[in-house]
DNA sequence: GGAATAGTGTCTATAAGACAGTATCAA
DNA sequence: TTGATACTGTCTTATAGACACTATTCC
């Protein structure tokens, strides 16, 4: 124990955002850019402070979401992801931020944020590269974001989140490929999807005629959890592995 | 954007920790008694607030650590677990708490650090079946790093970091029936292992003579990813079972 | 030899991967 | 009929699960 008088040092918590969504077949983030110092100017994730001492976090995180994309709350997919509080990642001093990952269908074009000068989506491959820089340490929640929604689509049915509340399996299939950066053999996909108990279930016949044999509608169904999971290929490492873990 | 002079609500950072080891084949965790007011007197996980402004998150869960096992930081596995925040979880105020996991190979008994009275390993199932209280949100807390390294036995080589530095495969089969509360079949369990590429690799023979033939010993391999994964059997749902997941 | 623990081998069922063809619509 | 997309079926290989026996040590 400290001296008589010690007390906690206080920290400010900030709720920050990876939104996913699918574009054009493409995997997108929303980032924004910012408005203020710090990084003024740079994309940047969204979120932001808590509003009030008793704001939950999630409920920020709900807050920023549809700040940000005008969303209705209920088709939107939004856990917890982890907390980020490196001593240095904030030149305003002490802040924590909890990032949430999110992920919606195919959403319109953002809206500006009370932060943001303005927002965009912005493909995930163009951030994950370097290509695009941003601020603080935001991308590694990023990278951490999308290797998070790589994993739990192989065990959980968050592929459904990505799609409307009815969908072909041919779209599904295009979630696996976007999000895994891979493409996949249709005819097995499609057997293994249908194999899964509980994952998705038939809803009425015949959409999308794009010029050939319309595609039965699936909704998803009860089970969050896939058995047997969908298991991600291997980046064909051409020699025998030697595979190291994150952290 | 608000009022012109608002300014965010500070709030209080603690570090909890959940602490797994092995304790003649049980799966136990370690609990202090608290010593200070709120939940004065009850059981709860180690942790604490931040000593400085400037401190990190994993450094103080690291600190939190040794001061309760007087323990080599060498050979401990600790990662975060989630950051629990709800406004009503600690009756000081807005205290925001990320967990962490830790897990280490059979600890001895433990230290009593700062905040605690007393500090004693217990079976995580008391705590499970709700027999063992414990305060604050720590029942959950405790719940989600269970899972976790239910799941994180599966899918890495996490299992090793419970064994000391050389172990045999008839321990490394305890940890996993301890931490899975299930039996596992011996000739399976023995298959299975020796196929993981790079999971354990062999380092001398004999040793443990414990009346019978002695067993040869492994050190953990390279590869933190394993694959072929070990499942989990499933609880034997004896119906056609429709799982939900947790969040 | 007997007790105790360590280790192996085989058969079957299920799932994964590779691969080619048929079905249904619009124009 | 053609073009386009949706869908299905088979064969091979890898892994999981069930199960019974042999091996090495100490006494």
């Amino acid at each position: 124990m400290q001296a008589d008088e010690w007390s906690p040092p206080p920290v400010l918590l900030t709720v920050d955002l990876v939104i996913l969504t699918l574009r054009e077949a493409q995997l997108c983030l929303l980032l924004v850019e910012r408005g203020e110092d710090p990084f003024q100017g740079m994309l940047a994730l969204p979120g932001g402070f808590l509003n009030h001492a008793g704001e939950e976090i999630l409920d920020a995180a709900h807050r920023e979401l549809s700040e940000e994309t005008a969303l209705a709350a209920g088709r939107v997919h939004l856990e917890q992801l982890a907390t980020y509080g490196d001593a240095g990642r904030d030149p305003r001093g002490r802040v924590v931020s909890v990032a949430h990952l999110a992920i919606a269908p195919g959403l319109p074009e953002p809206v500006a944020g009370t932060d943001a000068t303005d927002a965009a989506w912005v493909p995930v491959a163009s951030v994950l590269s370097g290509e695009v820089e941003l601020a603080f340490d935001h991308r590694q929640i990023v990278t951490d974001g999308i290797e998070r929604a790589r994993t739990k689509l192989e065990f959980s049915a968050l592929a459904t989140a990505f799609c409307g509340e009815l969908f072909t399996i041919a779209e599904l299939q295009q979630v696996y490929e976007a999000v895994w950066g891979t493409e996949l053999d249709t005819r097995n996909f499609y057997r293994k999807v249908q194999a899964v108990k509980g994952f998705i279930i038939p809803a009425g016949s015949g959409r999308r005629t794009t010029g050939g044999r319309p595609a039965r509608l699936y909704r998803a169904g009860p089970n969050t959890v896939l058995f047997p999971p969908l298991i991600r290929p291997v980046p064909s490492t051409t020699e025998e592995d030697t595979r190291e873990e994150g952290k």
